[in-house]
DNA sequence: AACCTGACTTCGG
DNA sequence: TCCGAAGCCAGGT
């Protein structure tokens, strides 16, 4: 049985619209622990395929990837730039393109 | 129970 | 603005 936190990680992260971002931080944030950016990551590799979660749509703060890897990194970043996010000359991703949720209740 | 680990975040230099 | 260190959380060993 998942924990609370786990199960509303997973729902957010269904939640978010296509081309839109959210980082691991808020996702933590919404789901109630907002310092478990870390446990985000651990969930987005053991549910991944049993939820088919957009695991693609979840960055770092500040709209960086998170992969240090060049391989996930660009398989990444694809993903995104196939459903219109934008990339700026820093490899970030701007502001206008996070998912604004004011709370998981919304969802 | 101790220790390690990760697709993190924040803060200080 | 760019690191590096420190803080943090929970699952795995």
């Amino acid at each position: 049985m998942p924990s609370e936190f786990t199960q509303k990680v997973i729902r957010i992260i269904q939640n978010i619209p296509r081309g839109k971002v959210i980082p691991y931080g808020v996702v933590a944030m919404l789901a109630g622990s907002p310092k478990a950016a870390r446990q985000v990551v651990m969930i987005l590799n053991s549910s991944t395929q049993k939820f088919q979660l957009p695991w693609y749509r979840v960055v770092g703060a500040g709209g960086k990837i998170a992969f240090k890897d060049l391989r996930p990194y660009n398989e990444q970043k694809s993903l995104l730039t196939a459903e219109g996010v934008v990339f700026d000359d820093s490899d970030r991703i701007a502001d206008s393109f996070f998912w604004k949720i004011a709370s998981i209740e919304s969802i």
